[in-house]
DNA sequence: CGTAGGATACTAATCTGATTAGTATTATAA
DNA sequence: TTATAATACTAATCAGATTAGTATCCTACG
């Protein structure tokens, strides 16, 4: 009789996600995770391979979520406007998923570069980032670089802004404008002037 | 009258940024911290104030080290070139110290903004960053604007390259000379442009 | 039908880590 | 010389992760 209706695997990330999201990654606890699934904490484990395993899950989803996020972002725009929309919409959805975000990058740290699924899950990513520099006159590694370059930019303005590292009564969306078109600006002065020096 | 001057306050405090920045954030543990100072764990409270009291201290040993080599670079220096020795400074010194960078993150999402000690050092950090945004010719909310984009931007790709977000076999080192350089360039094409525009 | 496995749940127990309470020791200021 | 503050300790509690061992139920196959 102790037995109840089967859970799932996906039920198990899914409550996990929004516990993570709605109250920190330091409040993703197993036993907090077991007790708003209804089971036992070592039941947990029948569903993944504890927490790094939960961790790696929350990893893959919040890659899946993201790239969805991003693609919507992009479809329809190019140029400056793409890359506007898609940092924007990058950075609505760390604050949207901060738990899942962040319990992805705590995975990383976790499961090395030789997770062949979560690699393969970022380079989807880079992916859609390199097609909407396209237009911008990039290739090769002139175009990873600059991928690089937009995914520190709204990466490290996104985790600012959840710690709550922006103390200053000072707009953050207007912050964040200004920057991502500070970026655009530098890729349009150098789509003419050839080679990357500002002067040197 | 006057209290001995404690030393081993300073020594705890000490040892938990080297077994920080040595073995992870993760690995810093009041009983691992105690084991390496020779000492039983519930001791370490005579010296601060739990695991939360650390950490703040570590957020204020963060913001002195972090303020010096910022002044450091910018000192001697104006211009673009400024801008480049701060942020190659800052990035330098979050990949020497991650674990008591990463504590002072941690530690402002426990001690919200109500803390003055570690608010007045963020101000004297920005202040840093102001003086060398100035030539520019940013000021008010610009020059903030400004600001937290470039923290952002140093921030962002420099937890990145500590997480391992970076797998491409690409250098790092290139990748953020060329995305302060971006900014630079953005920076100069306002100061022409005047207003911060770029389209719209 | 009826049982063998697998999936899933449980309890019990261990380990690490944070924290508090209570107590002993010692250096030093009065 | 003694009272006190700083510091250390032990013992105990609590939360969390994890493993081992066991019970229960669903389902598929004979």
């Amino acid at each position: 009789m102790p037995l109840k209706p089967r859970l799932h695997r996906e039920m198990v990330i899914y409550e996990a996600a929004r516990l993570a999201d709605a109250e920190g990654v330091d409040a993703l606890t197993l036993n907090r995770l077991a007790a708003r699934l209804g089971i036992r904490p070592p039941s947990l484990y029948n569903h993944v391979d504890g927490m790094p395993g939960l961790l790696r899950e929350l990893a893959l989803l919040n890659i899946r979520m993201l790239e969805a996020r991003l693609k919507d972002a992009a479809v329809g725009r190019s140029g400056a406007d793409a890359i506007r929309a898609l940092a924007q919409a990058y950075r609505e959805y760390i604050k949207e998923h901060p738990g899942v975000y962040l319990a992805g990058l705590r995975a990383q740290r976790l499961h090395p570069p030789i997770d062949a699924e979560l690699r393969q899950g970022e380079e989807r990513v880079v992916g859609v980032v390199l097609a909407v520099l396209a237009p911008f006159g990039l290739s090769g590694e002139d175009a990873l670089h600059a991928v690089r370059g937009l995914r520190s930019l709204v990466h490290g303005f996104a985790t600012l802004e959840i710690a709550g590292g922006f103390g200053l009564p000072l707009d953050c969306d207007e912050s964040f404008r200004r920057l991502v078109n500070l970026l655009i600006a530098g890729l349009l002065k150098d789509e003419k002037g050839s080679v990357n020096h500002v002067d040197d």
